[in-house]
Parts: C-alpha cells; sequence; structure tokens
DNA sequence: CTGAAGGCTTAACCTAGTTTAAGACTATTT
DNA sequence: AAATAGTCTTAAACTAGGTTAAGCCTTCAG
C-alpha cells in the first residue's frame, strides 16, 4: 500500500534524530520505495523457511523474533517496538531461507522495503550506505552487549539488566516473552520476581 | 611503523576477494592510513578502560577478545585470526573508554587504522562506507547466530558446532580458551570430550 | 637439569535453572 | 454469559553444569 504522509514522516525524522538527516529529494527516494503495511496481532512478518523479502521499520505495534528449536521451544533474539527496524539480515541480505520468525505481539503498521529497492537506495544515494552501515554498527554493539550478559549474568542479573535497558517493554510484555528473551523458564522467571520482591 | 608490502597486499587481496574490490587509488589510500605492527604473545591490544584508538586487521596471528566479570573470570566473545578485524566497536566508533580486553594468543602482526582515518576514508571514498557496512553486516549475522546457539543449545551443541565452524581454530587454541569461548569451565568441556570418544 | 607454571583430566559434591503439575486469575472469543 | 485460551504463581523432584581438589604431562626459563 502507498505509504501515509505520518509514516514516513516517522521515518524521516527517525533518521533526522540518529543519523545524518535526508535531503528532500532522499526522502521523495524513500517515498517511493517503501509500502505501508498493517499486520494484526499474532499476524507473521517472516516465517522459518521463506526469504525474508522485506527489511521493517516498525512505525506503530511490537514484534518479536525468535527461533524456534528441535523440541519446539521458542527463543526471542529481539524486540522491535516504534521507531526501530525487524529484519532477520542474514535472509535478506543473502536472500536465502531464513531460520527464524518475525511475529506481531500487538497489532501494528510498519513500512517495508524489497531487498532490490535497498539496494538502488544505496546505489545512488550515497547517505543510504552510510546511514545503514551506522545502523548495522549499533545493532552489533547491542548484539555484543547481549552475548556478553547471556555469557557473564545469572537469571537475575540479566532480567534486572533487561529491566534498566527497557522499563517500557517490561510493562508492554507478558513474562513469558520475557523469559524466553532472557534465556529462561516463565517459572523461573516468577520465582526470581518473588525472591526480589522479599528481598527487597 | 610503515606497513610492509606484503601486509598491505593481504588487506586488499581480502577486499577483492569478499568485498567491492579496490581502485589502485584507494589501495594507496589505504597505504597512507594504515600502520603496521607486531604484537607478542599475551600482550594487549587494548585494555579495559582503554579507549579504542584502532581498527586491527590481523595480518599473522591470533587474537581473543574478551571481558572480565566481578568475580574475575574471562569470558571471550571473538577471536581473530589472519584476515579477520579485531576491534571493540563500542569503543572504537564512540571513542569512549572500553568495557573489554584484546590480547594476543599468538605472536602477531596487525594492520591498524586510528577512527578519525578510518571516517576520512569512509568520507573521500564511497567505497569504504560500502565495503564496511557489508563487513559490519556480517558480523552482526555472525553474532546473531552466536547468541542463538547460547540461548537454544546446550554445551555439549555448542561445542560440537564450534569444531563444524571453527575447525582450525580447535587444533590451535588450549581448551581453556575453548572453553571460556563457550561459556562453560574447562573441567566441563573436558567431560564432554570425554563423553563424545566414549559415545562415538 | 630442574623447578615453576600451564594445561588436561577425573571425581565427589554443590547449585542454578528445568520439568511437571496444579490452582487462581484475566483476556478473548462465541 | 459461558467457554476457551492464555497468564502468573507455587512447589517438589530432577539435571546440566559449576566448584573444589588432586594428579599427571608438557613446556620453557634459569
Amino acid at each position: 500500500m502507498q505509504p501515509q504522509a505520518t509514516s514516513l514522516a516517522a521515518l524521516s525524522a527517525y533518521f533526522k534524530n540518529d543519523y545524518f538527516p535526508l535531503t528532500e529529494k532522499e526522502e521523495q527516494a524513500l517515498a517511493s520505495r517503501f509500502t505501508e503495511r498493517s499486520i494484526k496481532r499474532r499476524a507473521f512478518l517472516l516465517q522459518q523457511d521463506e526469504i525474508c523479502q522485506y527489511a521493517s521499520f516498525v512505525v506503530r505495534g511490537c514484534f518479536k523474533l525468535y527461533a524456534v528449536d528441535q523440541s519446539g521451544k521458542e527463543h526471542i533474539l529481539q524486540f522491535a517496538v516504534e521507531n526501530e527496524w525487524v529484519t532477520d539480515l542474514a535472509s535478506f541480505y543473502a536472500q536465502k531461507p531464513s531460520g527464524v520468525y518475525i511475529e506481531a505481539l500487538e497489532p501494528a503498521l510498519v513500512l517495508q522495503i524489497k531487498h532490490a529497492d535497498l539496494l538502488d537506495l544505496f546505489t545512488h544515494f550515497h547517505k543510504f550506505d552510510r546511514n545503514f552501515r551506522i545502523l548495522v554498527e549499533r545493532g552489533y554493539i547491542a548484539l555484543q552487549n547481549r552475548i556478553l550478559q547471556s555469557i557473564s549474568a545469572n537469571a537475575e542479573e540479566r532480567y534486572q539488566n533487561f529491566l534498566d535497558q527497557h522499563p517500557h517493554l517490561a510493562n508492554r510484555l507478558p513474562n513469558t516473552q520475557i523469559a524466553s528473551y532472557l534465556g529462561i523458564t516463565p517459572e523461573f522467571l516468577s520465582k526470581i520476581r518473588k525472591d526480589r520482591v522479599t528481598k527487597v
């Protein structure tokens, strides 16, 4: 669907606030290449074994990106809310089948761009190469911190850290989803929460 | 030190094989901005609380990038061998104190570029913006796989996976270092290795 | 040649986190 | 309004992996 002006404004503002701001020409280039899509709760942006066709910018709502292991358990790698991107980079850039799911946790609205159109944008507008380099750099740094956490902190410390770094998400998401993100069972998260209360 | 021709040739070949190959002009731009440095075994490229001044390309040797937790334990986030980069991106890009160490596991030779010189390279030669975007994308994908592993696989599976993905490293590194990378104790790795032998 | 320092293994004991199961509570659907 | 499906908690039994400690091998500096 043709994107609404308000959605595009959100994307422009995003670049303006956090990256090299776009010229009018560059904004027009966005407008002609992004499409808008509204997603129902529990609908999928991507399912395992599909090729990730779109990079998606979240205008409204909330998504989880997760993998399912042999025993059928979900493992959440990333949440994405307003003004964040949610894409399986491995599948998107190589255009090969994905190993993950991207699912809406709330009714959502996204702006999407196809892989070929993004490459086209990179080719014609130097600034996008640069802005996306920085964007991925920041993602890389965030991931590295997450690995460090998962290796060196116990469950309670990881939970505390999650609360510190994503206070808004802690209220917005059910504990089952947070537990999956932290790599523990909901039952054990429940115990941690209980122990914290009686401790403090 | 002024880089040797052979080191620069390794860096050029690296871009040629895996990225958009460089023109002669771009290669010259590298030559004037990279410096060569040889590192003794157990010497540090970076220590905690220092600012990561250089992005380092490994010409020869092997490094570990690790963090130390409150109880003094090392947690290895990354190994880097020939034709790989080793840099604390968080510290390097933000030019703020690092939370990690980078230490040589073998006598090593690296090519280094300062943050300002790299930005300069990005500004004057579009191709570096692009090549480094792709480089970080690939690093991002590798990290995401690692997180997935650490969340959803048990120690034995992680070890098997390490052997599959880094067969050369498995012979090159002591098991203590591999254990630290896998997030387990050397004793437990020893047990896994024993169980695998008797199992097969 | 010798001693010190790593590195690898084994084994007994310990603990963080899982599993299973059950009950209460809250949303969503019909 | 009832039915259904998800959510949160508690608790007992269990398991993956950690800790401590000891013994043996190799390497390398003096």
